[in-house]
DNA sequence: GTCTATACGGCGATAGAC
DNA sequence: GTCTATCGCCGTATAGAC
């Protein structure tokens, strides 16, 4: 289920460079004569591995979403780590994950334009991951003032999203960003001194 | 150039109706017969007023940019505002304009997924509307702590882009989007009574 | 598991009547 | 300014050989 790497099986190629292509094209402007030519295929060979375009989609909006699902579990089971350092670590991964176009979850981006309507699979794993940040959050704080709970969790899952946005258009490095979302992210979290 | 009524012309009535069409779905699954179908003529009619899809898709970008610019400009004049009020009101009509997939700002969707090399004219417009968000920005407050100035413009901006995420999953309504995202904008901006 | 050949539909765009 | 008719291309997907 990796597909970050180009190595493996056909099906793996087929993964690996569909994702690349989906992310940078979006899903409907990708041709399956695209996927299989950057997988070093002919266009019918792809029938042997997917039904249909749409699975092709399925499987890599899954495979992507996993990365961060792994991460996110791998954080919460280490004891060593406070809250706060959990949802570091997590914020770190995800905007990394989303910067860079290759292995990236493009699922984020289709689901958002609305391309398919049978991503329920993709959809419930999203779901788990938003809940990893959900817990981290409400470890690290309970929120103060006129943001709490559910409230923190909205506006820190809009900004690291957002990061999408800003590799579109800025001069930025990887770095920067996730320097930046982190720092920020710990902004809303933590309390004045005195308030 | 106001597309978000349903009235006017012909060419009025295309722009309305492909402006929704390209969020809800993207660009490249948006066929020149939905767009027609949605305004009510022919396909080939459209070629009247505009030579290609493509042409269609620019107009849309800058169309849609245009409302937010208005508002920064109107906002940016208004002497009895302060630069927070300034800010916190252009981030509210931003908010709410990217939340109604009715003339909403499918430019920002459609550049990010790099559907279209020509949109220069449009993403200049965009420069312009993060221009307006920077000086507010800088005018409300220098940044303290670890995001000054261009950090916080990097990430304040993120987190308002990333409102189109939220709304493809989450049930909350665009009122308590509004209400959390200018919170947590302020929040970033405003120093703790004791550091 | 990959290939060649091909079916079949939808696509963007043009021509020309009204 | 909108229509009908149509062109040529490219899309997904299938059939069947190797």
């Amino acid at each position: 289920m990796d597909i970050g790497k180009a190595g493996g099986g056909g099906r793996e190629r087929i993964l690996h460079a569909a994702s690349k292509l989906f992310l940078s094209q979006g899903y409907a402007a990708t041709s399956t004569r695209d996927i299989a030519h950057a997988a070093g295929i002919r266009q019918p060979s792809l029938y042997h591995h997917f039904a249909t375009k749409a699975d092709i989609l399925h499987a890599v909006a899954l495979a992507t979403v996993e990365p961060s699902l792994r991460k996110a579990e791998e954080l919460a089971s280490d004891e060593k780590l406070t809250p706060h350092d959990r949802l570091m670590g997590l914020v770190d991964f995800d905007v990394r994950l989303l910067w860079e176009s290759d292995r990236s979850s493009s699922a984020f981006a289709l689901v958002a334009q609305g391309t398919v309507a049978e991503m329920n699979g993709p959809l419930d794993r999203f779901s788990e991951l938003q809940g990893f940040y959900r817990s981290f959050i409400v470890e690290t704080s309970p929120g103060w003032g006129d943001l709490r709970g559910d409230d923190l969790v909205g506006v820190i899952f809009s900004m690291i999203e957002g990061v999408v946005f800003r590799r579109a258009y800025e001069q930025v490095d990887v770095n920067e960003v996730s320097r930046q979302t982190m720092a920020a992210v710990a902004r809303l979290l933590t309390p004045p001194k005195q308030a």
